[in-house]
Formats: C-alpha cells, sequence, structure tokens
DNA sequence: TTGTAGGCGTTATCAG
DNA sequence: CTGATAACGCCTACAA
C-alpha cells in the first residue's frame, strides 16, 4: 500500500529544498533546467499530486461548492443538480450536495456544517418547512459571512443574493390562455400550499389569465394538495366538479389526474385537457403523452453555477464594499404540447 | 462583513495562548475553572466553530465521502444516493457528488480530483464506458494508495474491495418463472449490450428460467437495445415477433412497449404481461402500472455508506497489513406485481 | 494551570 | 539558482 507522496518526501529523496521542489513543479523561472528537469520527472514517477486540503488552508478557498436541495430523488432538481455539476466541473469545481428533506432544521445544520471551511459558496432551494416558517437567518448568517448564496426555484424576496428562478406567473398565464383559446372554460388548477413561491407565483398566472379572458374564478377548482406526495383528494374532486381542463404544478398531479380521469369514462383531450409543470419522464410516457411546461433545469443549473462561481471569484479581488448589486435570472418555461391537450 | 471568527482571534482577544483556548474549548481538565468560562462564552458569542479544513489537514481524514455514479438523472441512481447522504450525514460525513456520464475519462478525472485529499473513501457505480473497456486501473489505483472503495450495482471482479448488488440473476429467474407459471411462452427480454454486469446477469436468470422450463431460448426474442436512451427498436420487433411476456432491464424499455403493444392492439395483461426493473415511477404512473422489481435503492446505499465508513473508520486503528477480508452484500430485489401481469 | 513548539502539506517572500 | 522561514488554522506533547 503505497501511500500518497508529499513535496517531502521528494525533497528528501532528491536532497533538495521542499521550496526548490514546489517551484520546480510549478515549472519556475527561479529553477535551473537540470533540478527542475530531475524533479519533474521524480514526481511523474511516483505520480504526484498536490494535496487538496493543504492547498485549500493555504489559498483560502476550496474549490467546492455547496449545494443544498430539499429533494433528490425528484426530476426537476437532479436536472439543475446536472447543470451545476458540469458548468462547476468544467471550471474545476467539485460539488457537495446535502439534501433538506424539506425540513428547516437539516436545512440548517447542513449549511452550518459545509459553511465551516468546506464550500467558497452556496446554490440552494429552500426547504418546505423553511419557506412555511418564513425563518431565514441562517442564510442571512451565511451571507453575512461573506459567503456567496445563489437561489433558485424556491426563492425569498427576504434574503439579498443572486437568484435564478422560471417565469412562473407569465407561462402559467400563457399556458392558461392557450386553454382557453381551445374552448376550454371549467380549468381546475391543482397545486400545493401557497406558501411555496413557485405556487403562488403560478396561481397568480391562472388567475389573472382567467380574469383576463372574463371568466370569474371559482375558488372551487383550486385544489390545494399538500406536499407530501399524497394524492388521494384529487379522485373525489372529479365526482364533485365538472371541469373541461386542468393544470397542474407538478407531472405527478397531471398524470394521476389523467388516470382519474380517464377512470370516469372522460375522453383526453376531446372532453378534458391536461398540462403539468416539469417536462420529465412521467410526461414523456405517460399515456396519451402529458403536455408540459419544462423549466430548463439544465440551464438553471448551469447559470446558478455560473453566477455563483463568478461571485466567488470576484471576492478575490475586491474593493471592499463597493455596493454589492445583485441580480435575478429569469428563465423562460416553455410549454411542450403533447397529446394532453388540443393542438 | 463579518468573517469567521479562529481560535488565534480569541486567544488575541481574552490574552491567552492558542492552546489555552483550544483545550479550554475542548473542556480539558487542564484548564482552570475561570478560563475555561471565559473562553467558551466568548466563543459562543462570536459562534465559533472550528475551520473543517484545518482539521482535516491536522486528523488526515475529512470526513467526505465522495461518490461517482454515472447519471444523476436517474431514479435509481438517486434512490441510492439518497440512502448513502442519509447514512452518511447520521455519521457526520458529508458527500461529494460527481458525475461520469457514462464516460470512462470523465470517471477517472473526477477520481483522481477527489483522490488527492478531499475525500476519505469512495462509493461509485461503474460507467457504462468503463464496462465496455473493461480497463479498472484507476480503482486499483485509488485501493493501492489506501483509499477504501464500495462499489455498487455496475461492479465488477476486477477489483477487489467491498461490493452491494443486487440478486440480479435470482430476481430474473424468479420473475421469469412467475410468468412461465401464469402461462406465458414466448418471453422476450428487452436488455442492453452485455457489457453491463447487471444486463448480463438478468439475462442469465432469464435463460435459466427458461431452460428449467423446458423451454428453448429463441436468441431472437432477446432485443438489446443502445444505453443511450434510444429506444427506436422496440416498434419494429412487435411487428416481427409474436410474444406474449415481456421482461425489461429497466422502467423505459417497459413503458415503452406497453405503449407499443397497446398501439397495436394488444390487450395488457390478458394478450401480454410485462414486467420490469427499476421500481420507481413509471412503474407506478404508467397505464396500466407496471410491474416491477423494486432494487431498493435506499437500502443499498444505506448499506453501501455503512461499509465504507466502517472501512475508513477501521483504517485509523489498524495493525497494518492483517489480511483485508471483502465482503460483498447481496440485495434481495422485490416483485411489486401491478395490473401489467395476470396476479 | 498555562504556554511553547512542532507539525499536517503547501505556497510565497526573502535571504543567500 | 537555491533554501530557510513563516504562514494558513488547528491540535497536542511537553515544558514551565
Amino acid at each position: 500500500m503505497r501511500r500518497k507522496i508529499t513535496l517531502k518526501d521528494i525533497a528528501r529523496e532528491l536532497d533538495v529544498s521542499i521550496s526548490t521542489v514546489s517551484k520546480a513543479l510549478k515549472n519556475s523561472e527561479e529553477i535551473g533546467r537540470d533540478t527542475k528537469e530531475k524533479v519533474q520527472a521524480f514526481a511523474k514517477l511516483y505520480n504526484y499530486k498536490p494535496n487538496n486540503i493543504a492547498v485549500s488552508l493555504k489559498n483560502k478557498h476550496t474549490k467546492n461548492i455547496g449545494v443544498v436541495i430539499p429533494d433528490i430523488v425528484h426530476h426537476f432538481f437532479t436536472t439543475v443538480f446536472r447543470g451545476i455539476e458540469k458548468y462547476a466541473n468544467s471550471r474545476g469545481y467539485n460539488v457537495i450536495i446535502c439534501v433538506s428533506d424539506e425540513s428547516f432544521d437539516k436545512e440548517v445544520i447542513n449549511m452550518e456544517m459545509l459553511a465551516n471551511g468546506s464550500i467558497d459558496g452556496f446554490i440552494m432551494a429552500l426547504s418546505g418547512e423553511t419557506q412555511l416558517k418564513n425563518d431565514y437567518a441562517h442564510l442571512k448568517e451565511v451571507t453575512n459571512q461573506g459567503i456567496p448564496l445563489v437561489l433558485f426555484d424556491r426563492v425569498t424576496d427576504e434574503v439579498n443574493c443572486d437568484k435564478v428562478v422560471l417565469n412562473d406567473e407569465e407561462i402559467a398565464y400563457e399556458v392558461v390562455m392557450k386553454l382557453i383559446n381551445s374552448g376550454r372554460k371549467r380549468i381546475a388548477l391543482f397545486t400545493t400550499e401557497n406558501f411555496f413561491n413557485v405556487s403562488k407565483n403560478r396561481e397568480d398566472g391562472y388567475r389573472k389569465a382567467l380574469m383576463d379572458s372574463g371568466i370569474v374564478v371559482d375558488e372551487e377548482l383550486i385544489l390545494r394538495l399538500p406536499f407530501n406526495e399524497n394524492i388521494d383528494a384529487i379522485d373525489p374532486f372529479f365526482d364533485k366538479h365538472t371541469i373541461d381542463a386542468v393544470l397542474a404544478v407538478n407531472e405527478i398531479f397531471a398524470v394521476h389526474a389523467m388516470g382519474v380521469a380517464q377512470k370516469k369514462g372522460m375522453k383526453i383531450p376531446d372532453d378534458i385537457s391536461f398540462i403539468g409543470f416539469t417536462n420529465g419522464m412521467l410526461s414523456k410516457y405517460a399515456s396519451p403523452q402529458l403536455s408540459s411546461v419544462a423549466q430548463h433545469g439544465d440551464k438553471m443549473g448551469e447559470i446558478a453555477a455560473k453566477m455563483l462561481i463568478e461571485r466567488i471569484e470576484a471576492e478575490y479581488k475586491e474593493d471592499e464594499e463597493e455596493e454589492v448589486v445583485y441580480r435575478t435570472e429569469i428563465i423562460k418555461g416553455t410549454l411542450i404540447e403533447r397529446a394532453s391537450t388540443i393542438n
């Protein structure tokens, strides 16, 4: 078992000083041709690689990014994550991931662990509980310490930092308009509780589209499901209400609802149309295939990572207190039309 | 912007030495009551937390685990990851994740980056390309350096390390037997190329079940799809062959095949049965719902993390070269029966 | 009871 | 051209 070799080892073996080795490996001009070659050859032979930890301690940065998300078994988040990872890697950063599991406490603990030097910056989507409690002290703490933070998707106005979000309200508006223009009149909204900024925004778009079309919003047609995937309430909903379209804030609600509607004998999309958010596997493989709003998670992730890394690297040469201006990037959602809506 | 406070800062402010502060914070017996209280109060006030990097450098371990998987937007892998993350967190470890994207080179690069001190051990599933090339030098390199490694799902006999796998062959055997016992005679297998150990094992189970039942294996009924989700070949397959059951090595193949069969006018499960591997979202929300083999990813992840951490922590007190024995844990798959098979 | 010194592996400054 | 020294932040054996 051959342990990793260090500068010191090389120095000892070659009978030169540590600093000579260090410089030689960096191809420094100060070092003589022969010494350089000798050192470099030896280093290659023994596969020397600098120890990341030592370098981090010295440089005060780790080249690690912390990502904190509510859930990992979730198409949208993994998509964003893939975008983050890809961009971060291309810039030489690694990604440490922590799952908050929709829990406030876990979110806090995870962030504290990472904030003690393990990472150079955070990218995160707020947990459900955090949005419910509306308590962002841990985020403010982190930014106060000068650790850059980028929020995506599940964001809040309470914290001053860079953000990346979908144009939730707009796209919901557009999509509902499309339903209305195709002749739909009784359009239900299947959503979650409103402490989620995204659900709130989508609902706003939904209401606005109805109102702008002269349709009175029937509060009965707005079904609020809990966020723990308990979708039993969908079934009875169809017994109680006559509807000809559904907008759902995620795939699961939409696909499950399609199943229920079909069981009740309704024809899709002749009798009823369905549109969901999150253009994932389910939308693609459901039958009929579900029309849904692509949230472009890859792009969101990439942009979030880019914003963060810029922030991180700007810090190194910062003139101290030059009034930082935070940006919010807005990604445009795209409706992918499939068989669950009339073309 | 209040930067993080260090032992040195506290020492200076309180006019004591750094080591006194260090000991006081550890509640050492050596330190006087008053000093301890003074230091601890100050530390709490300024929210002192030891710097992870410095501690890592000192202790020669990072409390980080490296996870390398082929894909993150993938139900099974995320499930395993969730198991890893959960267990690791409960033991005070963080998880750094790298995606190999089924690429050999990325796998190698990622591992090298992490192996330079960033992590205490690896958990990984081999990339497709790695299994194809059958080149495991990078894994051997890592274990040679004394970094513990646990392989899961996509494993190889070429590397000596702990492993966690599904009983792929057995469960495939059982499941095909079930199809046969329900009267199926022409059972197709939709799989990937055979350099994947899992596909290979599942195929072996499939063949064995047929043979044990006196059915001659018709090689024509084994459809090998490329691993890049290109499933166009499924459609023509149904035109060419008459079959009454399908075993697919993943959900996507199975659900897509169900769609094709239905389009050709076949009734599920009356005319044809379907069973897939990976009991994910698709299985649950397809119509009809797909019977599928639960791979218990959470459990695999948890066990993998447990094995790894035991290995890591055993190292600290190792008597050097006492003939390490590696284990392979086998997780039993479970068939979740749904509407795509006859009960 | 407190402090000093050395070291973890690397880098940068400065002296030789 | 090369090397000694200090520093990053923390820990600990040993000295005072």
